[in-house]
RNA sequence: AGACCCAUGGUGUAAUUGGCAACACGCCUGAUUUUGGUUCAGGAGAGUUCAGGUUCGACCCCUGAUGGGUCUGCCA
């Protein structure tokens, strides 16, 4: 038996490539593209397409473009266009000299216009939108000829330049392919493929007084580049037939088109209308925010690149929909995180500890793993004194069985630390427990313990008189419910957690201030957390990516 | 209501193209552990929406039903 490498089963789109290669179509050349239209920022469902297309172009030796579906200048800005190609770039992919934009080829799809209208396939019509509306007919009733469906080549060929000069009115006319208005799919009820927009575009800027549709400028860009496989999502499906029709009237080369299931996730939302009105609506800071599931949120947050490369390759791609549980996702960066960031302490509850055997005015260091998962980032020193935090969850003045932390007359060690005893407990008037007086072992140390001590529960802290204060800002889910979107009484936006906490007094060993603004690193015990944008001089602000897992504070519920 | 698409554990994806269902997440148990993390070992959980048919044999092919999705912008 050989014991050949397993190999990956393939998804449907792979299936269909595979056999293509088999036939050798297309002189087995492999061409893909991310069309992103520039009217908003990318979220986590685009990264899955990104990952998909440029993905298969990396695994059949092929190309990937990037290409901006910039037909419709009212929505689309440079702003969006940017950030696009930061995203995708900071995703870990490139596009090379693959940077295209539809409206390249605005000159050339009016060509195509006009070769269209000449064979006798288009027309211009004149109708207002809603006489196009009602002659559209509906879903159960064909529609209804135009009356100016059967116009002269002649008068179409005149009256579509001149819409192109801006001889017309917006909304006043538009040209349509001349299919069939009694077909089961709307889209090809005579589809509108230009109509008048006197808008500044921005790349374009005042030369165009119309502007292609979707289904016009779309398979013709995929044509024009040679596209081998123009991969979209589901709701483009009833498109395809229009998709081919258009390039077989023109005789064009042809690319195929394929469907696959947009990403859902549970307890966000993913369209960019749903996602411009939380930024628009100040429901989130901004674009950024890092509860968004936005890729520049998702980055922000502490996401890595890698993670979401990974979550992309897990989720797989198929044509059915459905709702992927975030639990995949925070699993991706976990996986990701535990091997990559250096290990911090970090208290965000802090408890005082005294340790009253402990000379006063004395500080010693200690040594510090940075990563126990990578030997090779070695250790760092922590300055140990006589006063200390400790997490306030760590104490319990009447713990449950097999509470393995601190509690009067027990014993817990500090990591890289000594063992401590707990000997008194002060509480304030109101019976809150405010400091506790302990005692340690002095011969506990770790690397060097003598005392023989076994103890079932290790803590975090950090040295009082070092510590550096930092706002921690606890990110929850952006939405208390897992299908946000999914409600026919409700609005999404009654669905939105309002508990993010941000705690503002957190106690954080020095080191934290070396970090880089995005660095991302684990609390010991606590989570990943990572440094955000909006730390300065005076103040440390911290974004938590995701808690660990935690099978204590499980069971307790 | 019509056309098109889809249907496998709680979730997502597989099943050498017809040979009695696998992987991941999640969940549970145990071991290891100076993170109740990680790692390791194990477990529960679907008989493939339903009803027929073809076949020696069906998750896979056929028919019908049911359920879900998409489509009636001069958006993409």
């Amino acid at each position: 038996m050989s014991t050949s490498e397993e190999k990956a089963p393939l998804n449907f789109i792979e299936v269909k490539i595979e056999e293509d290669l088999k036939k050798h179509k297309n002189d087995n050349r492999i061409h893909t593209r991310f069309p992103p239209e520039p009217n908003g920022y990318l979220h986590i469902g685009h990264a899955k397409s990104i990952c998909l297309n440029f993905g298969l172009a990396q695994k059949y030796n092929g190309l990937c473009n990037l290409r901006f579906d910039d037909t419709n200048p009212e929505k689309e800005n440079i702003e969006y266009v940017n950030s696009i190609k930061a995203d995708v770039k900071w995703l870990g992919f490139e596009w090379g000299d693959g940077e295209f934009y539809a409206s390249d080829y605005f000159e050339k799809l009016f060509e195509y216009a006009i070769k269209l209208i000449e064979i006798g396939k288009a027309y211009v019509d004149d109708s207002t939108a809603e006489e196009l509306s009602r002659m559209r007919g509906t879903t159960t009733e064909t529609g209804t000829d135009s009356p100016y469906r059967n116009r002269p080549v002649e008068e179409n060929l005149e009256l579509f330049k001149k819409m192109k000069n801006g001889e017309f009115e917006e909304g006043s006319r538009i040209l349509r392919a001349k299919i069939d208005m009694a077909s089961p799919n709307i889209h090809l009820r005579d589809p509108a493929i230009y109509r008048i927009k006197k808008v500044k575009h921005h790349r374009t800027g005042d030369d165009w007084y119309i502007y292609p549709m979707y289904d016009w400028a779309h398979g013709l860009s995929d044509s024009i580049e040679g596209i081998t496989h123009s991969i979209c999502t589901l709701e483009f499906e009833v498109h395809r037939p229009l998709y081919d029709w258009i390039l077989d009237q023109l005789e064009v080369f042809h690319p195929q088109q394929i469907e696959f299931a947009r990403l859902n996730l549970t307890y966000t939302v993913l369209s960019k209308r749903k996602l411009l009105d939380l930024v628009n609506d100040k429901h989130v800071s901004s674009w950024d925010d890092p509860r968004m599931p936005t890729i520049s949120g998702l980055k922000r947050r502490g996401y890595s690149p890698a993670s979401i490369r990974n979550f992309a390759k897990k989720i797989g791609v198929a044509k059915r929909d459905g709702i992927i549980d975030v639990a995949l996702l925070e699993h991706s960066v976990r996986e990701d995180l535990n091997k990559e960031a250096n290990r911090v302490m970090g208290v965000l509850n802090p408890l005082k500890i005294t340790i009253i055997n402990y000379p006063e005015g004395k500080t010693e260091l200690l040594s510090a793993k940075n990563n126990p998962e990578k030997e090779e980032r070695g250790e760092r020193e922590m300055p140990f004194s006589r006063e200390i935090y400790i997490e306030k969850d760590d104490f319990m003045e009447n713990p449950p069985r097999k509470y393995f932390r601190l509690s009067p007359e027990k014993e817990v060690r500090l990591k890289f630390a000594y063992i401590i005893k707990c000997e008194e407990v002060i509480k304030d008037k109101a019976g809150e427990v405010v400091e506790l007086k302990c005692t340690y072992d002095i011969h506990s140390k770790s690397g060097n313990d003598t005392s023989g001590k076994k103890v079932k529960g290790t803590i975090h802290w950090v040295s009082a008189e070092h510590a550096e204060t930092a706002e921690v800002r606890l990110y929850d889910r952006l939405f208390s419910v897992e299908d946000p979107a999914g409600d026919k009484e409700k609005d999404f936006l009654e669905f939105i957690n309002p508990d993010t906490k941000i705690v503002k007094n957190a106690y954080v060993e020095q080191g934290v201030k070396n970090f880089k603004v995005g660095d991302s690193f684990q609390f010991e015990r606590i989570g990943y957390f990572c440094l955000d944008k909006d730390t300065s001089e005076n103040q440390l602000v911290i974004n938590r990516t995701v808690t660990l897992r935690d099978s204590w504070g499980k069971k307790k519920n």
